[in-house]
DNA sequence: TTCAGGTGGTGTACGGCGTACACCTATTGC
DNA sequence: GCAATAGGTGTACGCCGTACACCACCTGAA
């Protein structure tokens, strides 16, 4: 009796729903929290039973990764290759930004997976399609490198004061003199901090608009490209720029 | 007696040479074979010895960060900014390149150390002693990004198949066999490896030269920020390239 | 000369991790 | 009706980072 009660209860597990799983625990806690044990606990399972689905924690990644490029649209019909490129992009972009551990997964692991040599594949594609030499493509797609995933090197992301959010916990004359000192030690940094948002007197500001930047440097590269592809460039001649 | 012994054996630990150990420890095994057992043992140590001069793991993997911006050339002096940076960025390649640990260790923290800051606060100094404006000097600090520690994420680097060096693993019509399966369901990733090196049969071949690569995408950027700063670009009136 | 305090190395222990391996138990195909 | 198999379990091992109590030695003041 009880069997029967538990047998109807458990829907036995399948690596699809050990993945989804993953996938928002992962959402939940960050990718530095998602462990082999936790993810059974959430599955109401012991940790052991997950290696059925999955050979081991690199590949639990690895299929999270694919199940994230399931969600980057694939290349859009009917449009120039710069359009689709940059649509594309942004997609991926959008991506991560939904599943926030993705760029370390990404970062943590040689992706050699055919979901992975999918995506690049499809692609590289959009290059050819759009008539860049094969040659010129392959370059093309080591210079867009990390942006391909929607994602750069955060630098400035959050800076280490206290935002205007938490004005108490430091006294203002103590913020003044850590100003000063930042700024004589960084003068370059402060000059770029202050001069970002100058209306108050927050010195290290609401932090940079990560799209707006995100799309300068691609769009930097994009033109580069079209630069390069309108004049025909090839590597037997020489590197873009070098005069 | 025993004890002078011992003590003229010892010199004692200090956090110059607990990081020194850590750098060459890392070089030695790599970044996830590096644990604070194991560098103890290097140092012939029990080890919680190690945090009397480190408070942890992570204030390790800093210091070790700030030695390798030791390694970094300062800003060349009498250059225009362009060449400036350029041999800056090259030689933070360099020195990355002579620490394999460094890329995850740069990936894996949010950076904010005095070492880091003092980095791109001089690198930051080379944009806006070249005459670039405050606002334009922001964005291209963001585009630059990762370049700026002198690495890319590795796309291609080490591909899936055997290379030359191991020719009796896998048979000819193995090998033929996997090819067109690759050229199936990969067809312009194949199309790029093949045109890079059509000298025999080897599909994905000797792989790509990540020197080239790197200054291919570095150079479009200067270019591109060149380009930005005669027009007398700024941010208020768009993003470089949109039509 | 002694003795307090600090500096630096030790030993033990805890709670986490990934996962190998042996085991059990339903379900299913013959 | 029964053997095979897929899926869940329990135990255990060897790693990890590090908290905490302890102790040896050196230094400098009384």
């Amino acid at each position: 009796m009880t069997q029967q009660l538990e047998a109807t209860r458990r829907t036995p597990l399948n690596r699809e729903r050990v993945l989804q799983a993953a996938v928002s625990l992962a959402d939940a806690v960050g990718f530095e929290s998602l462990s082999m044990r936790r993810l059974a606990e959430e599955l109401g399972v012991v940790p052991m039973a997950i290696y059925k689905h999955v050979a081991n924690k690199d590949e639990l990644l690895d299929g999270m990764v694919a199940s994230l490029i399931g969600e980057i649209d694939p290349p859009a019909p009917g449009q120039g290759w710069k359009s689709a490129v940059r649509l594309r992009v942004l997609s991926a972009r959008q991506a991560l930004q939904r599943h926030p551990w993705a760029r370390q997964a990404i970062e943590s692991r040689t992706n050699k997976t055919p979901a992975v040599l999918a995506y690049m594949d499809s692609f590289t594609g959009m290059f050819l399609a759009g008539g860049f030499s094969v040659d010129l493509t392959h370059h093309v797609m080591h210079a867009i490198g990390g942006r391909m995933w929607g994602f750069t090197q955060e630098l400035f992301d959050a800076p280490a004061g206290p935002t205007a959010a938490s004005p108490a916990e430091i006294p203002p004359e103590a913020r003044a003199a850590m100003l000063e000192q930042m700024a004589a030690r960084y003068p370059n940094i402060v000059a770029i901090a202050t001069s970002m948002n100058h209306e108050e007197g927050s010195v290290v500001g609401h932090g940079c608009d990560d799209q707006f930047e995100f799309e300068f440097a691609l769009d930097l590269l994009l033109d580069g490209f079209e630069r390069l592809h309108e004049q025909g460039w090839s590597s037997t001649r020489a590197t873009p720029g070098r005069t």
